[in-house]
DNA sequence: AGAATGCTTCGATGAGGAACGAACTATGCG
DNA sequence: CGCATAGTTCGTTCCTCATCGAAGCATTCT
């Protein structure tokens, strides 16, 4: 009982799983909103406001109100050591990895994050979409460039559609470990490759499966 | 949602009070029986039992049983990193030292740690013992110097009384942040303190009060 | 102004889990 | 062998806290 500062009173805030989610959502380094908050952790906006008081009272969140938006962001970096640090016991600890599973498979390669397109595919599209100069990107930002406007309506997406969210984000992906694209793009993209039916959402699942000629089509648009 | 390891599992084991406790105490480096560990942690010995299984279960322990004991000590330096890491969160977001308080004053000074004393006088008490060689130590270990079964057995202490457990052991100390002394002489010490009314124990508290002649008593005996 | 969106608060429900006493097992001592 | 000590298991009680629906602010768009 040498009782120094609260430790099981921060380890309790990391220690429920919607908390926990949300906070790995915010270790990409991007401040989100209460409601993108509620869909990574999975649960109701009214649960996800009231942890988010408590990560706030914790002390391990900063807020940033902008309008009606209210952009929750991790409180420095020594919380995201924190979590790093939590994240690699758990990693140590849990080899749980007796076998990737069909499933997880599928996710690892093409998954929906909130509201775009995650995992390998995705990332390897922004790769492209860079090296062909249509998206620059500098360090974690992303942004239009030259022919981005033309590229995209000949495609049938208008870039400049809905100015109110950022058009592009960098959204940090978990099992590449590399960034993807998000922002109103990104959904843009995602909602092209769902309404063509290129790919299908995975019941139950975040997973995003391509039908053959779907990824065919997919890759001569975005990875040629 | 991008369901990586398990944050939410690891952080819950370190949420709780009980549990926080004991991984603080054994952050000292020194394994404990499951029997200290209930104590430091204040719990009774079954509840200290169950949360002792989470751990090992998680991971986050290891077990080494010698005879009926059995010594429970951190899985390794990246836990002990992780709870530094929580800890450092913990003591800069919570800087609620709203005022020290007069129990908590009286804390600082003395106060019994499972079967010894701690806080200043007990760090001060080692200092003086060390300086004087009646006792040795080398970084964490302490041993006995060439007099000190005679030094202690002048005031009624036998030191060898007990082989069973260490004669002596360095015991991190929260509030001055050095080591005191633990171990059967740590007991024997703390034992004969309150045998003579040196001092007295707060009551549903850790903290030891000593009488003024109390006090010059123990100086005149201990940190001549 | 009215409507729509983003978010929070309130209230009720429910489940997980922390706690302890009592009983049981295991190791050591005489 | 019997007694004492160290730990665990079991069963019960209880309380916290996560959850969601409904309703209540706040802000912005039209």
């Amino acid at each position: 009982m040498r009782e120094g500062p609260d430790i099981a009173r921060i380890a309790s805030l990391v220690g429920d799983p919607a908390r926990a989610n949300m906070l790995n959502a915010l270790m990409g380094g991007t401040a989100l909103t209460a409601s993108e908050l509620a869909l990574e952790a999975g649960v109701s906006l009214p649960t996800a406001s009231s942890h988010l008081s408590k990560l706030m009272e914790g002390g391990l969140l900063t807020l940033a109100s902008q309008g009606r938006h209210r952009y929750y962001g991790l409180a420095g970096p020594q919380v995201a050591g924190m979590i790093e640090a939590i994240t690699g016991v758990a990693e140590a600890v849990g080899p749980k990895r007796v076998r990737p599973g069909p499933r997880d498979g599928a996710m690892r390669i093409a998954r929906v994050c909130y509201d775009h397109l995650a995992g390998e595919q995705a990332v390897a599209m922004l790769d492209r979409l860079v090296e062909k100069d249509i998206l620059l990107r500098d360090d974690r930002e992303i942004r239009l460039g030259p022919s981005a406007v033309s590229h995209f309506s000949a495609i049938g997406i208008d870039v400049d559609a809905k100015p109110r969210r950022p058009v592009c984000r960098a959204c940090l992906d978990w099992s590449v470990r590399r960034s993807h694209l998000a922002g109103t793009l990104g959904a843009a993209i995602l909602d092209k490759i769902l309404l063509e039916k290129w790919a299908r959402r995975e019941k139950d699942s975040r997973a995003v499966v391509f039908s053959p000629p779907g990824k065919q089509a997919f890759e001569r648009v975005f990875l040629a």
